[in-house]
DNA sequence: AGGCTAAACGGACCGCGGTCCGGTTTCTAT
DNA sequence: ATAGAAACCGGACCGCGGTCCGTTTAGCCT
């Protein structure tokens, strides 16, 4: 009679050890602020390392790499925008009608991408994939194409309307020279089509 | 009277010096070979430069960076398909209606996109962007589109007709779990509705 | 041919991302 | 309280991308 945990700890893995814990927090506020103050791409790991007063190991072990460090920083800034969709003011928050909701998710969401460019590029793969960024979005916007009945593979009814809101799609089309606000208004006759092969009367 | 130039040379720079060229097609040759055997992420740029019997210095000169030779290693990957588009048999070539062409231009897109996978990525900003790649296709694209009686900003409408297809997030995608012939399949539908939003009655 | 200049060459050198392993700290079981 | 093991810590170390500069070479002009 020796095995008696506490709580059956369902399914997690054994939880983070306490001075490992106070070392990730400190890891991801010293490059918070260094990523503010220099700019993520100017931004080194062993200066990350050295302003939270820690060894290089410890920041390699906690995020796995420079991208996954960086990722981790982006998710951070990117909750605040996810907040407002799911529990903001109604344009984007719930309330308003489907099609609103869907513009205002447009826009927000282009404006964010641009304004966290740098850490995004910094984060590669580990930005767009993991952390929830872009699953989150897709659920959003299956979401809402199913309140608008749309009719087809909405999944990947959701993928063509945010593949144009990606990063490196944006900076294809910027140094082809668009400017921003024709190609919100672009998207937004994208989503027009795709909402309303038959014509309903849905618009701004 | 010594300024007798034989040719004007409108506007190019200064030609490449004999030796610069031999070097640029040597390491060139090398790179491919390299990228065929050990695959594009374990080719290092000190391993290409010996294997052209080149210095290191030489080879950034020519090449700039990594990316940059790893974006001209694709471009010339590319041409092939390129010219099939151009001058190639009828379903993919000219000679097929306008709708005819945009699908077999996007399945060929597709399969071209995944077989240069690893090649893309290595190439980062330069792959996508410069070395004609991209807008040679959204060229055919605006073209395309413009055929088929288009009615909005076609130029846009071709951004939104290519950006599933690029590898970004066609990765995205994959690791949804999505198989590559539903994909197809849905980004055919995205054109359909971008196509006909009143409903002309093209189809396969 | 011979000389002059601009361009190309090459490899020593640097900084950064990432790994590895001997020493230290936290947690648990007795 | 204490002993033992598992997990964590730190910084020396490595490989690769990229730069720099003294030296060599190609093209041109007399």
């Amino acid at each position: 009679m020796s095995d008696h945990h506490l709580l059956p700890l369902l399914g997690a893995p054994p939880p983070e050890r306490r001075d490992a814990a106070r070392n990730r927090e400190r890891l991801l506020d010293a490059a918070k602020e260094l990523v503010e103050r220099d700019g993520a791409p100017a931004v080194t790991m062993d200066a990350v390392a050295h302003a939270a007063g820690v060894g290089k190991g410890t920041l390699f072990r906690r995020f796995e790499s420079r991208e996954g460090l960086m990722a981790a920083v982006l998710d951070h800034s990117e909750t605040e925008w996810q907040a407002q969709v799911m529990s903001g003011e109604p344009p984007l928050g719930p309330g308003a009608d489907p099609w609103e909701r869907m513009l205002a998710f447009g826009r927000t969401r282009l404006e964010t991408t641009l304004l966290h460019a740098e850490l995004i590029r910094e984060a590669g793969r580990s930005g767009a994939r993991a952390s929830g960024a872009y699953s989150f979005t897709a659920t959003h916007v299956r979401y809402l194409l199913t309140q608008l009945h749309v009719d087809g593979d909405v999944p990947l009814l959701a993928v063509a309307i945010l593949a144009p809101l990606e990063l490196p799609i944006l900076e294809q089309v910027s140094l082809d020279g668009f400017p921003i606000d024709r190609f919100y208004d672009g998207w937004v006759d994208l989503v027009r089509r795709i909402v309303s092969p038959g014509g309903a009367a849905d618009r701004t």
